[in-house]
RNA sequence: GUGGAUAUAGCGUAGCUGGUUAACGCGCCAGAUUGUGGCUCUGGAGAGCGAGAGUUCGAAUCUCUCUAUCCACCCCA
């Protein structure tokens, strides 16, 4: 036997028994997007290095120790695998003169990233991100609808605990005039603070107040906080976006220690927190990214978005119990015995699947007992079973493997397909029944009639 | 990159202080009168105990190395 080869470290499958999972967190989030004139955009999967360095930073962890790089050729510039979707989307933007339409321009994506860390509860080495781009808008009502959206897909989920945090880290100005206060605060402190930490704060001070160390934190909470160094303007617009979340209703606290790690962000950031998750709680976050597009070669245009973890998503739905319907099971198993028969039921089957039902037949060429068992396995409504009698009679017994009668049927494909229609019908009915509660139904029944 | 825990059939587990053909549940396959599932019963296939080395008469059980997984640091979605 040759060695097995194993799926890299910090990488998934996504089986059967879950994907629907996914299909259906993906509609949700595609939907729930475009109900906000948000359109999804498709962007590769690898971009050039150049483009990460630009947008998500230089001196960031990411770029710096977390990405994947790949080379094509030999010489040719190095490509990086995405470690989010910003970068893309912007590039993407601005190369397709999409920001030179009526803005604001509004998209979201599905993407795989990656991001070569130690794998962990709630973070893989590629892992999905939903994520939302906001473009053209300076107003505080542009952050609103964007964290909105989230909001809305939590909810729409029945997700709870899911806290807002948010913050202004303010615009280039008024950030100058904080780096330099809070620089000048930890240099007090110089000889009690982590290695990374004094590291930090010749490179970016705020990122200290981050730090888990005892010492460090516990330093941090004294230290002056950006909001008081906003300049009008930031504070302004920090002002606006909080009274018109509660004008939404939408429930949050402010965190003077969020500091996103990405360098873009300017002015709102945020975070949604679930503690439901572990180490890594965090299942959306972003911000504002006011100087990236010009920074990235377009014109200066303000703009804002988010990332959501998909894999983190799934992992507190799974959490706090909330189930994702499975998908309907075959309608109709047909059985065979002998080469005769099974020919019929394969074309039986193939007929009624250009109807549109879920039928299945044998393939394995089992006994009728190892079939009517499969059957039984993967839930088959109905099953049949063709042999040389019924061949002859053209009739069949069709059964109903919840417990019904059984009743004989022409196998013509007409009336199998009106047999499997009308128990979907009433199936339905049943289905409605149970989400409105008799009386609704009865009401809406008396109504039509 | 650092730390801790774990590593036994497809899956979930047992295997006490080292001792005959590694056990159980689920799943899988096949039977319980001939062409019909679910419940029950019976039988069967399937791992040589993460990999490699060592200690020993003898190791899944002890030691070492490596690898992987999980959790945490870090980082972030």
């Amino acid at each position: 036997m040759a060695k097995i080869i194993k799926a890299p470290r910090g990488t998934q499958d996504i089986l059967g028994s879950e994907v629907y999972q996914w299909q259906f967190l993906e509609k949700l989030l595609r939907e729930t997007a475009a109900l906000y004139g948000f359109k999804e955009m498709r962007t590769p999967t690898f971009e050039e290095m150049a483009l990460f360095k630009r947008s998500v930073g230089d001196t960031t962890d990411v770029v710096q120790k977390e990405m994947y790089q790949v080379q094509a050729e030999k010489g040719q510039d190095l490509y990086g695998l995405k470690p989010e979707g910003t970068a893309g989307a912007v590039r993407a933007a601005i190369e397709n003169g999409l920001l030179k339409e009526a803005l604001p321009l509004k998209i979201c994506y599905i993407t795989p990233c990656f991001r070569h860390e130690r794998p962990q509860a709630g973070r893989l080495r590629e892992f999905h991100q939903f994520g939302v781009e906001m473009f053209g808008s300076q107003s505080p009502s542009a952050d609103v609808e964007v964290i909105s959206i989230a909001k809305h897909i939590f909810d729409l989920l029945g997700l709870e605990n899911i806290t807002l945090s948010i913050n202004s880290i303010g615009c280039p100005t008024c950030r100058a005039e904080y780096h330099k206060a809070l620089k000048a605060y930890f240099e007090q402190y110089r000889d009690q603070l982590c290695g990374t930490c004094l590291e930090r704060l010749e490179k970016n001070p705020m990122r200290i107040l981050d730090c888990k160390s005892p010492v460090c934190s516990e330093i941090a909470k004294g230290a002056p906080v950006v909001l008081d160094y906003l300049c009008d303007e930031c504070k302004e617009h920090f002002e606006g976006v909080k009274t018109r979340l509660k004008a939404l209703e939408i429930d949050f606290e402010i965190d003077p220690n969020i500091v996103r790690g990405l360098d873009y962000y300017t002015k709102t950031v945020f975070e949604f927190i679930s503690n439901d998750l572990g180490a890594q709680s965090t299942v959306c976050g972003g911000g504002r990214y006011d100087g990236l597009v010009s920074q990235m070669g377009g014109d200066q245009t303000p703009a804002l978005g988010f990332g959501m973890g998909l894999e983190r998503l799934l992992l507190v739905l799974k959490e706090q119990g909330i189930e994702i319907p499975a998908p309907e099971p075959c309608e109709l198993y047909i059985g065979s015995m002998g080469e005769a028969a099974n020919i019929k039921a394969c074309s039986l089957a193939h007929k009624l699947r250009t109807e549109g039902f879920f039928v299945e037949c044998d393939t394995m060429n089992r006994s009728v007992k190892a079939q009517m068992k499969y059957a039984n396995k993967i839930s088959a409504r109905f099953s049949m079973i063709l042999g040389d009698a019924e061949l002859e009679s053209g009739k069949a017994t069709l059964k109903d493997m919840a417990g019904g009668e059984p009743r004989e049927v022409s196998f013509e494909t007409e009336q199998l397909a009106q047999v499997l229609y009308d128990a979907n019908l009433a199936k339905m009915t049943d289905e409605l029944a149970e989400q409105m509660g008799d009386t609704a139904l009865a009401d809406l029944m008396g109504f039509k009639g």
